[in-house]
DNA sequence: AGCACGCCGACT
DNA sequence: GTCGGCGTGCTC
């Protein structure tokens, strides 16, 4: 609605004066706070969180600071509820406000992202308790006598819990409490998680991991805002250094956040918490049960919970007293989110701490370019571990130059890495074979008339997935069964699968190694997470020899008997067009490598590349990776990329090419000098927003210095609009904001 | 983001 | 004759 129908409305007839508003953030895409009548009686502050009514529906919004719109009186409507739930703090609505400006996203749609547990506003219900206050029961029974057995003890009981205990159903304690035998008292629930002991189980640490611990619980100490990045090799206990300095926040009554690709949020890493602290964390990922969800936001709200362990989305959890952030594998591309808001978590981390006044570790085995670039430049500390633990050896690599051992006609593998393969076989040892693709094969074509399957909705060619009998198109979701015939000739059978996915892997080994226990692991298994869960657990136990997985495989498990990896196609997603392409195939290498050699056994790593001579592979079998980081820091300053430059992705959801063209047209008249701008087809566009639909992705590419959200801001205003919103993906660095 | 309204094509 | 596709507009 633009200023002038605003001011139209009669002044006289509803003075301003007779109302109480204030503003309150909405989830809706709309760039400021609604107002709301508050009811008679009440104050409000902000940042307390309400029930309005919007539209047809009640929302949970929050109360916002700064004056409200000028609104017709009229429209107003009241705040239905106030909830009795601590207010956003001040850091945290500061923090929104942050991200919703630099992100380019409505506040209303980031603020909604810290409410994201529809049920946790109100007080958790108290719990009914009883206590055996009575003598005998009229007629006493075996089932009886052993509940009394167990409440004898003079503790509170629930009744479900003490009729578990007594292994009696709940009628025999309802009837012995209706004879009045219990105390019955209303107790607040008990915390979702115990509170961890700093000093229930301190890790002896050597000499350079105890240097770099009492660093950052100095940080921890200080209390002051600062950045450190903890650069450790596989194996240095990096993990180990930084619980020392959440032993050293909790210490002092603090919140820690530990931050966590989802995938690396496993029962490996609460156990080593646990092992630490003596309870585990809180854990908050997509898949938590809403219960225990809105719990721990509850909790962490009150400052009851200590520690969170969480995906990205946990940074929005409403702490009431954060003392530390912790940011693990921060170079992980799992941090970035692409769905209504765009954002880097590890960005976002470093931001909130700033707001917060609070230390942040930044940690992995292979830091990104930017966080490096900022130790050089001295805005971030730079901590490095450089030693190993006592048996945590590095597998041995070796390159296998696939020109000079080519794979059997028909297959992918190398001799060599065959003959590896079963020579960890006949050891009784396991293997690993590493390929980042799902499904049977990349590109199916007819033989006869050379139609390739393409996606009708993103054109991106199909995957065959034979386990499902599918061709899927790994962009969009979008799947057809796979058919007979060519749907261009009509030929029968004449269809053939071009490349390997991780399925025809599968066959291959199996044609070699017929008697060999095998499992294929990949994100679309079958079964979903659970399942998934239990074939790593029957790996670690041994009950594998062979494992093919996609690059899930790379993350956080321990396997405990793998002394041989196979990377099947190292080249794979070296030339993709992401600027990021070789940072992030060095990262992915250097992880899954790692799986091997954790036993103290003897351990092996194969690279199979048509490229031995590429910097990333000469880094990755050098155990040297500085040239390699050197060069490809060169590069993004030669390129102005981030950290040098500025790079945004605009999405324009468009039905058709021309109208993105038209956008392409519309940003290039408006850019400041020195901003490239190209138009991507569909396939470059992220998956979550394809949806069956086109959608461009327009690269925007920036010198350093040029006012990239200024500019994009007033490209979102002014430019053509398509249906809906444009969505903007910003990689500039934050620290330049800060 | 949701949701209602409203206008045009293919069907019980 | 309706069902239902998505284009448009609105929400304090």
């Amino acid at each position: 609605m633009d200023r002038d129908s605003r001011q139209k409305y009669d002044p006289v007839l509803f003075p301003d004066s007779d109302l109480k508003a204030v503003p309150v953030l909405v989830p809706m895409p709309v760039d400021r706070a609604f107002s709301y009548a508050v009811p008679e009686g009440e104050s409000l502050v902000p940042g307390q969180i309400v029930q309005v009514p919007l539209g047809p529906r009640l929302v949970a919004g929050v109360v916002w600071d700064g004056d409200t719109d000028r609104v017709d009186p009229r429209k107003l409507r009241p705040i239905a509820r106030i909830f009795d739930c601590p207010p956003l703090n001040e850091p945290m609505r500061r923090f929104i406000d942050w991200v919703s400006a630099y992100t380019l996203s409505p506040p209303g749609l980031v603020a909604r992202m810290a409410l994201r547990a529809p049920a946790a506003f109100d007080p958790e219900p108290l719990i009914e308790a009883l206590r055996l206050v009575g003598e005998k029961p009229e007629r006493m029974t075996a089932a009886r006598q052993r509940v009394l057995d167990h409440a004898g003890d003079g503790l509170y009981w629930t009744r479900s819990g003490l009729a578990h205990a007594a292994g009696v159903s709940r009628g025999v304690v309802d009837g012995l409490a209706t004879q009045g035998l219990f105390e019955t008292v209303m107790l607040p629930p008990p915390p979702v998680v115990a509170a961890p002991d700093p000093d229930y189980a301190p890790t002896l640490l050597e000499d350079g991991q105890k240097a770099a611990a009492d660093l950052l619980s100095a940080e921890v100490q200080d209390g002051k805002f600062c950045v450190t990045l903890l650069d450790g090799i596989t194996g240095s206990g990096k993990t180990e250094v930084y619980f020392e300095a959440v032993a050293e926040a909790v210490r002092r009554g603090r919140q820690v956040l530990i931050l966590l690709p989802e995938i690396s949020l496993t029962v490996a890493f609460l156990d080593r918490f646990q092992a630490r602290f003596g309870a585990r964390p809180a854990e908050w990922h997509s898949e938590l049960a809403p219960r225990t969800r809105e719990k721990v936001w509850r909790q962490t709200a009150t400052g009851e919970v200590k520690v969170v362990a969480g995906a990205r989305s946990a940074l929005f959890l409403p702490f009431a007293d954060l003392g530390l952030i912790v940011v693990d594998e921060e170079h992980d591309p799992a941090y970035k989110q692409e769905d209504r808001v765009f954002y880097n978590a590890r960005d976002m981390a470093v931001v909130r701490a700033h707001i917060a006044g609070i230390p942040v570790v930044l940690a992995s085995a292979t830091p990104s370019i930017e966080s490096r670039v900022n130790c050089a430049q001295g805005r971030y500390g730079h901590v490095v571990l450089s030693s190993r633990y006592a048996d945590a050896g590095l597998p041995d690599l070796k390159l296998v130059d696939m020109r000079r051992h080519p794979p059997a006609r028909g297959g992918f593998l190398s001799p060599v890495l065959t003959k590896a393969i079963g020579e960890t076989l006949k050891r009784g040892e396991q293997s690993l074979l590493f390929l980042n693709r799902r499904g049977y094969a990349p590109l199916t074509l007819c033989r006869v008339c050379g139609h390739r399957f393409q996606c009708p909705d993103c054109s991106s060619w199909l995957v065959e997935h034979r386990f499902r009998g599918q061709l899927q198109c790994h962009h969009c979701g979008h799947n057809e069964p796979v058919p007979q015939a060519c749907p261009e000739c009509g030929t029968l059978d004449h269809l053939v699968a071009c490349g390997p996915g991780i399925e025809r892997i599968a066959e291959e080994v199996d044609k070699h190694f017929p008697d060999a226990r095998t499992i294929v692991l990949s994100s679309d298994m079958i079964g979903g997470t659970r399942r998934l869960r239990i074939e790593l657990e029957a790996i670690a136990k041994g009950e594998a020899d062979i494992v093919i997985g996609t690059q899930l495989v790379a993350k956080g498990h321990n396997f405990p008997m793998m002394t041989l990896v196979g990377v099947v196609d190292a080249d794979l997603g070296l030339a993709n067009g992401d600027p990021r392409a070789a940072e992030r195939t060095y990262q992915l290498l250097s992880q899954v490598t790692g799986r091997a050699g954790r036993t103290g056994l003897e351990s092996h790593g194969l690279i199979q590349t048509y490229q031995p001579q590429h910097p990333v592979m000469q880094a990755i079998v050098s155990g040297d990776p500085e040239t390699f980081y050197q060069r490809e820091t060169d590069e993004r300053r030669r390129a102005s990329l981030p950290p040098f430059g500025r790079l945004a992705s605009v999405i324009v959801s468009a039905a058709t090419r021309p109208e993105a063209e038209g956008h392409a047209r519309a940003l290039r008249n408006a850019a400041p000098t020195g901003t490239a701008i190209m138009v991507l087809g569909p396939a470059e566009a992220p998956l979550a927003l394809i949806r069956g639909r086109h959608r461009f992705r327009l690269l925007v590419h920036g010198v350093r210095g040029s006012d990239m959200q200024g500019f994009l801001k007033q490209m979102l205003q002014a430019g053509p609009k398509p249906r809906g919103s444009l969505q903007v993906q910003l990689d500039i660095d934050p620290q330049s904001f800060l």
